[in-house]
DNA sequence: TAATTAAATGACTTTTTGGTCATTTATTAC
DNA sequence: GTAATAAATGACCAAAAAGTCATTTAATTA
């Protein structure tokens, strides 16, 4: 459904999202440790996702990420749009560019109802919720 | 959501299923021109879809591509199945391999509800209704 | 049985995605 | 100001997906 690029950014995201609520930052080590990704790979991700503006980074001791107050509102649709983009909610389910309402492809309609429902669920997801179910011990993003 | 091989292959049946049912064998040419599929690419896939028992072939002259009577009920599953494997249906929204319902993900439960309507859908959709739909035109695989 | 036609087969190339490595830049603390 | 720390940056490498090319095999028809 997503790459695994993106994968990755929202697991960090949320992640950094749980430690910020603690008024903690956090660095790539970590990060990259406690969701399970590759480091150098990681450090990749949030970059971009600082030039995304979805996360904050300071620089030297003491630094790493961090989420500023109104950045727990980012849903996970945002997200994807800004490292998949937003084909997965726009384009056809059989790949055909000349697809449309008037020139429909046969699962045209049904995949609509699909792309919205995925949309509404991902625009509804926000870090500040998705962050508060691992506080509360009732989501994991790793085995511990 | 499924691969570019994916979408060829589904694509492909259905135009299949349209010339089976007018008792029509149909060439990898015809079949690429028809779908907008590169020609070479499509025959790898045909070929991996016989080899799934998804559509029949005959080599030489008056050969082609075709579906038996029974294939007419293949669902859009069965392909997925076939050529993206499962992971689709199965796999976890943030690609953890330790998510389950005693240690899921934070939108293991939104997304399995989702993964769910998907594969109804796709389970639903067979290949003798889909080409019913380019019968009646009120769905296109191309422009003309 | 020879010529023709069309799928089968396998090696190859290209593009995209996923991932690594080494160096530089910014910040902090002493 | 210097040492230490941590992100930024860019070149590089590997694997998978997407796509091409050339040859072989099987079936048909004359």
């Amino acid at each position: 459904m997503f790459s695994k690029k993106c994968e990755y950014a929202i697991r960090a995201l949320i992640f950094i999202a749980r430690k910020s609520k603690e008024g903690l930052k956090v660095g790539i080590k970590e990060i990259a440790k406690s969701i399970d990704a590759p480091e150098q790979f990681m450090a990749k991700i949030l970059h971009e996702l600082t030039g995304h503006n979805l996360v904050q980074s300071l620089k030297g001791p003491t630094g790493g990420f961090y989420l500023e107050k109104k950045s727990f509102n980012i849903s996970l649709a945002a997200i994807v749009k800004a490292i998949d983009g937003d084909k997965l909610f726009t384009g056809c389910g059989l790949g055909l560019s000349s697809c449309s309402e008037k020139k429909p492809c046969p699962i045209h309609n049904e995949f609509k109802k699909i792309r919205t429902n995925i949309y509404d669920l991902l625009q509804a997801s926000k870090l500040g919720d998705l962050q508060e179910q691992l506080e509360k011990k009732v989501a994991w993003l790793a085995q511990r």
